[in-house]
DNA sequence: GTTGGCAGTCCGCCAGACAGAGTGCCAGGC
DNA sequence: GCCTGGCACTCTGTCTGGCGGACTGCCAAC
């Protein structure tokens, strides 16, 4: 791949434009002669040899092998989105489906996260991935020991970002409610409206030792705090890998292999998408979709696909983020208008809804 | 395939057994060659050719194609699996691997029911799933209404099954904590150990209406206590689809797509294991393994597909299911084995650790 | 700068040949 | 009566060579 790519001039920017187009359309790779069928171009199929032999060169389109048309090659795909492509928006079905989708979606955080993959892996005909917003900067708002029995306790903490840990607790000797209250009351007041990451473990126990509870109620109000805490479990969901099997590209079972084994480490899918929620929420316009491409995502098995991602706002619980993988011979226009209305709906639901 | 399968003397069932398990390592049609060359039979080739034909006459085996090698039938598979195969137990190595994992495991139920999908995946090189105990019976324990701000409350109901359902709602007005003190006490002296199911949406309007509480904090509980009751969602976890992909069944990409399909409409594999829940739970010994095997599993797409089910008890809260879903042509015994164990240490630690 | 023409290249497909694996059957032996 | 070696037959998978099709690159002419 080149350094620095050639300018393009008018005709040649039409004729990649096309070949992407086209490939796109039909996954074979775009001969002179087809083009010159297919669309108005008003030269010989000779002329388009040669431009299209100029467009190889500086680094826009790869032919398979000799005697073979071309395919479009990383340089040329982005050129594509960037500036050749026309920009589309919801068809009217479109808007319906993902309207009727959210009209009876669930109150459930992790259910509607899960809701709006399976909608948009069905409407876009690709594997689509949300992610929920993360807890890191909540604050904590609240804790509440209740008294459920002598011997049992339910403790519950709630942050800005909602319930964030509960947990029923089994005690070894009876327990009073009126210490359970008091102790409530004494961790509110003294942690009320800071960011949950600042509030340690010795700070909690300094509290528990004041008013001289059990150790077995300290070290409970401890675990509690830290599950409140705890962020290495994104709230993640996949669906519609079944639909990349339709794609020409994937019938090799090795590339599809690799594809997969990715959706099922959560790990790696998170990182694929969270780059983005980091990197991007701050340098692009607030909810402008982005477009990755084959090496762009810097994963050899990822090599041939492409990721749309876009951002939707939690009101004021964060930023969370749907994508789309796919071949990278992907309907751009399509998936970027889908993925956007789609993160639109989400936040509206998300916010008009109380959500748990 | 025969109503009345044919009896078998110890040398056919030898025979039958030795062909199961070489096409069970192999993966390629059994000749009588291979059969007694492998393995120490004490006749010539010719005569397992007869055994092997009147095995074929007699349901047990078929023949992909004319001079082809046998293979199982679903009665050939059955057969071994409940009379000739030798039953085994976990290797170290796996006991191991179980317990490492169950050590650190999660405390929250879903998260768990998740890993320990993955776990069983991994060890079994199959595709596992697992269903968590339903909360269909589970009794009323608590309601709680906490005042978080004049205008923001939390609401939580408590079960036998743990946390049933908590969330945050805002008010239109101001609310008073010593309002919701009265009315969760109310709701708690009237409910204390009924049967979820039982409690009404009529009878909890009455506890509201006798405190004289708004509306809207009525409509409130009535909400919350809908969704401790919700049973539509099951929880259900999936993994390992992709170990499917290293078995020759699937290199057809048609019935993989069939798979992946059943994999990702959780309702229909639901249903596959809840059958074995209701319908096994009662008739087998508790906590038996069961198998199914291809048209057993009544799915044409699950036709080449056999299924390994084993239940697992979460304390008093019921009975949940992990299973496996491989090809056919699946080491029943190691399956087995792995299924029964890993649902063992599952049980325990759901017992051991206060799971949420 | 553009065009038609032409030689050259590579792929995909098809038919035919062939080796390999396995069966069924039969006649002879224990 | 059961077992066995031998043999003819069948079907598959693979390999090969040939052929048509689809392109390209280049060149000479416009």
């Amino acid at each position: 791949m080149n350094d620095k790519l050639l300018e393009l001039d008018k005709r040649k920017a039409f004729i990649l434009a096309t070949v992407v187009y086209e490939y796109i359309n039909t996954a074979e790779p775009v001969g002179s002669v087809t083009l010159t069928q297919k669309y108005n171009l008003g030269v010989s199929s000779a002329t388009i040899r040669n431009e299209m032999a100029e467009l190889e060169a500086g680094g826009y389109l790869v032919q398979p092998h000799t005697s073979a048309g071309r395919v479009p090659s990383d340089a040329g795909y982005r050129t594509y989105v960037d500036r050749l492509m026309a920009p589309e928006t919801l068809t009217k079905d479109d808007s319906r489906r993902i309207r009727d989708q959210f009209r009876e979606a669930s109150t459930e955080l992790a259910d509607v996260i899960d809701q709006t993959t399976r909608l948009l892996s069905g409407l876009s005909g690709n594997l689509a991935m949300a992610i929920a917003p993360s807890r890191d900067t909540h604050a904590f708002k609240h804790v509440q020991l209740i008294w459920l029995s002598a011997r049992t306790s339910l403790a519950i903490v709630v942050t800005s970002g909602g319930v964030a840990a509960q947990r029923v607790f089994e005690w070894s000797t009876d327990v009073n409610a009126d210490d359970l209250t008091r102790l409530s009351n004494a961790l509110n007041s003294r942690f009320g409206g800071r960011v949950m990451e600042d509030i340690g473990a010795t700070e909690i126990d300094a509290v528990s030792a004041e008013l001289g509870v059990s150790a077995e109620i300290g070290d409970a109000v401890r675990t509690v705090f830290a599950t409140a805490r705890a962020t290495d479990e994104p709230e993640i969901a996949a669906a519609g890998a079944q639909n990349l099997l339709d794609q020409p590209e994937f019938h090799d079972l090795r590339k599809l292999r690799a594809i997969l084994r990715i959706v099922e480490e959560q790990r790696t899918l998170y990182d694929l998408i969270a780059d983005e929620l980091t990197a991007e929420s701050a340098s692009t316009p607030d909810g402008a979709p982005h477009v990755r491409i084959g090496h762009e995502l810097r994963a050899d098995e990822l090599a041939e696909c492409s990721v749309v991602t876009v951002p939707y706002r939690f009101g004021d619980r964060g930023v969370g983020m749907l994508a789309i993988l796919g071949p990278r011979r992907m309907p751009y226009g399509r998936l970027i208008a889908l993925a956007s209305g789609t993160a639109r709906s989400l936040g509206e639901h998300l916010n008009d809804v109380e959500i748990r």
